[in-house]
DNA sequence: AAGGTAGGAGAACGCTCGTTCTCTCGTCAA
DNA sequence: TTGACGAGAGAACGAGCGTTCTCCTACCTT
């Protein structure tokens, strides 16, 4: 197997357990039997696990943010693509596995104590933020609207984590809708 | 120094090193150095760490949702006192040391591995959102407001936290007064 | 005064886990 | 065929930390 098939493996393995139970409760052990990686090859992709982490958490954000556009993107009017952002995030909280928020979470379970990891976090949030922006915008809606539905839609993220369930998606789109008539 | 006493710095210490660094990263010894109670007392009054994290989570919880009562009631019309709710959440995130709300990053951190805090988790939310239910209901409104300004209230959290800023009680507070007008 | 008890300081124990090392095997080039 | 090299299995090492234990001091009671 090549250094690239690995690496995909390894993060592979590094996904499913981080998200599923957090970072610090998986050791590099874990990702080894998950993975069928050994320790040393692992140790040759990511020098610590710190930088497992932090892969794990950019590829994460790619594919997150590609698919939440990807959906959007077969929406054709400007407020229904508002819309289809709570959609999306209905269908992804209705996953099985769903565990929340994964940056969220590592923020709170390494916001504290790596900076990098708290990096990452800011920097998911302000993509996900400017992303909502730029669809208010070609609605030609106002600007503040953006910070509106963000919290919107981090407080449906957080709120599904907790309680196990894809409503919250559903009354956050509700909100928006009737946000998005007061203009 | 009596038991009570004791304990009371025993929390002191714990809520101040665990909300500020994360439980994980904070250990035994740590609560010791801090609060001036020896270990031997610790383990007294405490069987183990979870159970001084679970009475840091449950006095934080009786505190919090205390003071947010306490503030609100100083508000007569039944609509204002529902944008208070975004007042006092402001006057939270510019405090200094603020780090995001206590339950969402205990959350985040252990709820994947400990049930009891993840039970802890979804009563404190479950107990703020039945309290904003409350003032929706005494205001007239219908139900359903109450879901939506409770999402606004965990975005504006948890956005807080990770951008280190106490604008986004504003823009909740701007879109929950934005809701009831439009009801 | 003497003995008993509570509490403090901090060493010690055992476990987890990140990281490295050793040993072995298979492969491929010369 | 042989020797070098990469990789796997898993032991080993060292640090951190939850928890317990030992020893000693101070105070309280009689």
């Amino acid at each position: 197997m090549d250094s690239a098939a690995a690496r995909e493996r390894a993060l592979d393995a590094a996904e499913e357990l981080f998200y599923g139970r957090g970072v610090r409760s998986v050791g590099m052990d874990d990702v080894r039997g998950t993975s069928g990686i050994s320790l040393k090859r692992l140790y040759q992709l990511f020098p610590a696990k710190e930088q497992l982490v932090e892969a794990y958490l950019e590829r994460r954000d790619t594919r997150w943010r590609g698919q939440l556009a990807e959906y959007v993107e077969r929406h054709g009017e400007p407020e229904e693509r508002i819309l289809a952002v709570f959609d999306w995030l209905g269908g992804w909280f209705g996953e099985p596995g769903f565990r929340g928020c994964a940056w969220i979470n590592a923020y709170g379970e390494l916001g504290a104590t790596s900076a990098r990891v708290a990096g990452q976090v800011r920097a998911h949030k302000r993509a996900f933020r400017d992303y909502l922006a730029s669809l208010v915008d070609a609605a030609g809606l106002p600007d503040a609207l953006a910070g509106q539905l963000f919290l919107l839609a981090e407080g449906a993220m957080v709120t599904a984590g907790v309680i196990r369930s894809a409503e919250p998606a559903a009354e956050a789109r509700e909100a928006a809708r009737l946000l998005l008539r007061t203009t």
